[in-house]
DNA sequence: TATTAATAATTAACATATTAACTAAAATTA
DNA sequence: TAATTTTAGTTAATATGTTAATTATTAATA
């Protein structure tokens, strides 16, 4: 039985710790938080996306992402828009403040990712990704709360 | 240049999406957290632990641990012991129901672990953690909040 | 020894995660 | 069509993450 300390969860986010920080310094300089650049890296590429599809892109809860969206409104940077054919429906597009900043964020976050990936041996990187990929599509039946109840 | 869901950053997210729930329904069932299991799961193995050791070895940022201890010791499960040395270091303990709760909660944890790990192939995963192991053990120097300013 | 610098834990302020409850709107059914 | 159920987004309550500032204590230095 392996130690705690590298169980998969904590491997994954001690994974985390040493990744993000230098991503999130670069979101800091543009006044973004991690999760706000999320969402606009999506909507950089959707002319405008429904709010439940986005929560799914950007791993964001919903109820989350509720403020998320808030505060980039506040910001200029997206707005919100009710479906007309179906009320419930929001869907969130960027502004052109929103959709200038691209421009200027991601290159500086592009080339972090790529000296982050020049970092690690190639091989490795792939099998990590794949492996990842793979945990991550196991249909989630322990705990009882699976759709065919 | 790869898809932005398929960075490793959300990679990492989506897998603890998929990972996690199961692990934290079974820690509310003894209405405990998943930061606090973690306390928990450390505190089990040693008989006190200085705040800061406790901090690196739960990969929670202090500030969080000071809270997850608080609501411990109000749990009854844990309790704070200042140093007599040098009264500035805390030390954390668990009390006897907080180490008695070892017995009911560990086999399950362990139980639905193996679970996991049984459904994934054994190469992929030791791949998976020598991955992870790999690029969590990087320097963070970009950024240049290195140790060598 | 008085002063200053360094440490350890904590507090503060804000953003986000998690789960449950709630509201409005639409779809379904009696 | 009126009542019921479903769906989508939101609010609520509590816990945690993130970064900066604070407090108490100790160590280092003039």
């Amino acid at each position: 039985m392996q130690e705690f300390s590298h169980s998969l969860p904590m491997m994954l986010y001690r994974t985390l710790d040493a990744v993000m920080p230098r991503f999130r310094q670069i979101f800091s300089e543009f006044g973004l938080t991690e999760q706000q650049w999320r969402v606009l890296r999506v909507l950089w590429q959707h002319e405008q996306i429904a709010f439940r599809e986005l929560a799914d892109l950007t791993l964001i809860p919903p109820p989350s992402l509720v403020g998320v969206v808030d505060r980039l409104t506040k910001s200029g940077l997206a707005r919100r828009r009710r479906s007309i054919s179906d009320r419930r429906n929001v869907f969130v597009q960027a502004t052109s403040k929103g959709q200038a900043l691209e421009a200027k964020v991601r290159p500086r976050v592009d080339k972090a990712y790529a000296e982050l990936r020049r970092s690690v041996n190639a091989e490795t990187w792939d099998a990590l990704i794949a492996g990842l990929d793979q945990i991550s599509s196991i249909d989630d039946e322990a705990g009882g709360k699976s759709a065919g109840d």
